[in-house]
DNA sequence: ATGCTGATCGGGATAAATCCTGGGCGCATG
DNA sequence: CATGCGCCCAGGATTTATCCCGATCAGCAT
């Protein structure tokens, strides 16, 4: 009986001393090798080709969802769980979306910890409990037209992503090299979509709200 | 000898379990309890009157600072840690401030961890390095005109929640029952002493500042 | 072809925010 | 008591944002 060999990527240390610890003194794992820094973790995941690999997704801005595209990159095989404190199904989807094959949140138990890794490593996907069953809530609820995320253009996406930085509309005019009414049609349209009234609550919004980044 | 009793909060079941793991595989150490309700962990201090107690702090707004001040009026004795993923000073002061005996990161080691509790206990302070060094790299490098997040009063601090909740002047005026224009000084006073130049820069700017909650 | 959508741009209006000026009132500290 | 500071309010100016009304154009699908 092969062990299954594990890398943890966190930027807390003491997060993954814990996690070694745990993992460590389960017969059906080894940890191979812990890192705090994605562009690390590529390296290592490249070497050493580690059956799974324990992706944490609260490090600096979206590089949990960068390492884990690259990681299956260089080393297809591995497969790799999302996680996160974040109970947000779009934080979950985001991470199968470039390659995960499981997402855990911290509110999991150690239980749940370890069957997810089980099953992730014989190629299953592995969606925690609270997750599933707050998609499953969402599904039922039948929601009377929330904020429409999805229907967000590239576009506005892309303005949003100035507004987000403080540009006014003219700055963002004059970057993006168009008119000022059209950057002001955009922020508009961008409000009317997702139901907001101004900026300050489209920049909380976004701030709460990772799959815009 | 006798043991040290420690209380687990931490609004995550996974981290509850692993600490609860590894402090409990300690001779030193006795996890009697762990809760993920800052309110249940309040009941359980009173009734066990625990040495120490582990607090996250990234439990949602600022309840770990209520938990704390709650938990050292029903226990005088019991010593408290604060343990959370960041690393601005400005949380530690907090943290102390409102009666807690340490602080750690996530960032510190297993080393660490253990030593803060041995510490507390015997009734010392204990900040963990990371925190330390920080503080005083900020004291050397006198600082040439940072934002002046401390001389904000309560009032900008209060008008500031509005405008976090997207609410425009002119509600807040109403809600405070005072004058719009009084609304719009503060909020002028805000972006000045934060050196911000509008609200999208000044939402940013708190969610990334929890010292404003 | 027809329709749809995204992106672009404009006029014109109102509301909101930003930035000055200055004043009054209460309270604490020196 | 004088000074400073927090908080309040006002007038007036400018900029920015929000919200209508349009319009053209390109791409894309039925």
């Amino acid at each position: 009986m092969k062990k299954v060999s594990i890398l943890i990527v966190d930027d807390h240390k003491l997060i993954r001393e814990t996690w070694s610890f745990i993992l460590g003194s389960d017969d059906r794992f080894e940890v191979i090798a812990d890192c705090g820094d994605p562009d690390e973790a590529i390296k290592v995941a490249a070497e050493k080709k580690p059956n799974v690999v324990l992706m944490d997704i609260n490090m600096i801005p979206m590089s949990g969802f960068d390492a884990t595209e690259q990681i299956k990159k260089v080393s297809p095989e591995t497969r790799i769980i999302g996680v996160s404190m974040h109970s947000q199904p779009a934080y979950a989807r985001k991470m199968l979306q470039v390659g995960a094959h499981g997402y855990v949140t911290k509110n999991s138990s150690r239980e749940e910890m370890v069957k997810a890794i089980l099953e992730v490593d014989k190629g299953n996907k592995y969606i925690c409990d609270e997750i599933r069953n707050i998609i499953s809530e969402q599904l039922t609820e039948a929601e009377p037209q929330g904020p429409d995320i999805q229907s967000l253009t590239d576009r506005e996406i892309q303005i949003i992503g100035f507004i987000k930085k403080g540009h006014s509309s003219r700055e963002i005019a004059a970057e993006l090299d168009i008119s000022l009414k059209t950057v002001e049609v955009h922020r508009h349209n961008i409000l009317k979509k997702l139901k907001l009234k101004n900026t300050a609550a489209l920049v909380n919004f976004i701030n709460s709200n990772p799959s815009l980044y």
